[in-house]
DNA sequence: TCCGTTCGTGTAATCGTTTCCATATGCTGC
DNA sequence: GCAGCATATGGAAACGATTACACGAACGGA
């Protein structure tokens, strides 16, 4: 393939001069300027972007480190992810952690040795060593969806505190007592979060939380459909099923259909996360939604910060309630 | 960020020394090997692929051009991709064309230009320039799902023919005759050859497909709804509407909700692409399954085939018809 | 004792760019 | 006619790794 030298032996100049009319640096004559655009042409010359990043130590790339892929959720943060750095003039390398620890770790170890110019992880449940790591050697950093406690690190994420309780309070409204909760894993600050704020809200609307109506699963289709199962087989099992995230939801579905139970009427669904799908069973899902697309936009926008070196303040934005029918009909209606 | 020259004086050894233990080269001392290790250790050293990359002229990289992450069908693919080159030890960078052939542009550049080791691409209609240049220059790169005609690159695909002939009997035997088919873009090969085969089931089972019974969507939900409503307000509207990919069944089930009709009473549905929560709409939607999964690895073990200049062949793998109650119930049940 | 191997190591060239510095050229103003 | 300056250009040194090549030491067999 053509390098820059050839360029330079085509257009009779220097690679000197080729390098700056390619980066358009103003001191190069108009002459020269056309030669090394005629010679560019004839050659298909490419610049390598490698040999570039060596010189230049900046690679215009950014690392973007997600639960999975498959979740709906983070598609569509990856997508506004990728969409606002190749705004900027940034490549992202999405690496999917699968919700596995040691696979985030080979993702942010592959990453760093690419020299990515900044990182976007959405953090698994532990903080491996290699985060740590990441974190003192100041590498431009800032997590996304999900943080992890003791880190000094920014983030862009959303809160559902509000929302969950504007989701019990509707619920409540509607005759029911017993709700049930399929949690997030502990460790993931998404999860304890959901689960506090649920906990807060039953409190807060005079309902009982009781201990066997809240079960982690792992963010997965396959944990909400054994919780939903063993909630189900409760003495008394829950009126509602509220669940932390689509995944789980789907899960939970599959086990209510199974077993050939009506939805509102034999028990009830809620979600975390509102995806495309969710309007379209029979009945719509209510369930909450999270801003995917600007946390993934804010989020590139506060590194590209980082990445300038100005200080960057953590985000959170609100997450919303969005009623439909799962949960009953509201009398108004 | 310590080099492999801090490596070397913090050992006490030469940097070749260095660079052969890292590559585990057979002829160094044990000795020699331990003193590196430590001092990688000591200095939390991370090796810069971008100068390795240089030197070697291998990224250890792979490029994958997909139409649109958003699309389950897609997003399952790039997965699979993923975990395939992950295990041989390589990295994939995804790009998003969006189903717009100047961006898929925008990434084989880029891609080439980071000079990925090969190329996966899902060509979107056109043929462009730049995808020309990369086939004539011989890069690595295969197709995946769709192909290009008129180009000598090995692709990777699934093909529906079969499944579409049984969907058509399917429908015919339920009773149904006005079958209308919303395809896919011509210029693309699937959209192509669905609509090939949806006509020659039509003619196989005595079926006539009617001319204002087929029209060509761009594989997104817009599409699918927009079109499903023009079928929807003919004279004499069809009994089944089948959808060349999820979104525009997606599109089209919307229109048919809107207008509050029911299926498969009012209207039949099937889909091309079966995507996980088809299952979980009222009916359950009957489509046609590909295996995507398979597509993925498979695309990547042929281009890494090619990538040691092995010589690949093609690879077509048949898509599968899974009949759920869109389309009305099998008299057996 | 000496030659030929083997083994471990170091020196230095190399990959394709960018960029600092020096230099050549032409022009202005005295 | 020449100092002073702006402008365009080229030469060459980086960047951080890999690797061909050479070299010295140790060792065995003659």
């Amino acid at each position: 393939m053509a390098g820059i030298k050839d360029v330079a032996a085509h257009a009779g100049v220097s690679v000197a001069t080729v390098s700056r009319v390619l980066n358009d640096s103003p001191k190069v004559s108009q002459e020269a300027r056309t030669k090394v655009h005629a010679a560019v042409e004839a050659l298909r010359y490419r610049p390598n972007a490698v040999a570039r990043s060596l010189r230049t130590e900046a690679t215009h790339t950014l690392g973007l480190i997600i639960g999975d892929i498959l979740n709906p959720f983070f598609a569509v943060l990856a997508r506004a992810v990728e969409d606002e750095a190749r705004a900027a003039g940034y490549t992202v390398v999405i690496g999917n952690a699968d919700e596995r620890p040691e696979q985030q770790d080979h993702y942010v170890r592959t990453l760093l040795e690419h020299r990515v110019d900044g990182l976007l992880i959405c953090p698994t449940a532990e903080i491996t060593p290699l985060v740590e790591d990441c974190v003192e050697a100041g590498g431009p950093l800032v997590f996304l969806d999900r943080t992890l406690p003791g880190l000094n690190v920014p983030s862009v994420r959303a809160d559902g505190t509000r929302a969950i309780h504007e989701l019990v309070e509707h619920i409540r409204d509607l005759g029911h007592r017993r709700i049930a909760f399929i949690s997030g894993p502990e460790l993931l600050s998404t999860g304890r979060e959901r689960t506090q704020a649920f906990l807060d809200a039953m409190r807060a609307n005079g309902l009982e939380a009781r201990e066997e109506y809240v079960e982690a699963g792992d963010f997965q289709e396959a944990s909400g459909r054994g919780i939903a199962a063993r909630f189900l087989d409760l003495p008394e099992p829950p009126e509602v099923i509220f669940a932390g995230d689509n995944l789980m939801a789907l899960g939970a579905l599959d086990e209510i259909r199974a077993r050939g139970l009506r939805i509102p009427d034999d028990v009830a669904l809620a979600s975390f996360d509102d995806v495309a799908w969710f309007v379209h069973v029979d009945p719509p899902i209510t369930a909450i939604a999270q801003p995917a697309e600007e946390l993934g936009r804010r989020a590139v926008r506060a590194l590209l910060e980082r990445i300038q070196h100005r200080p960057v303040e953590s985000v959170v934005l609100p997450a919303r309630l969005v009623i439909r029918r799962s949960c009953g009909e509201t009398e108004t209606r």
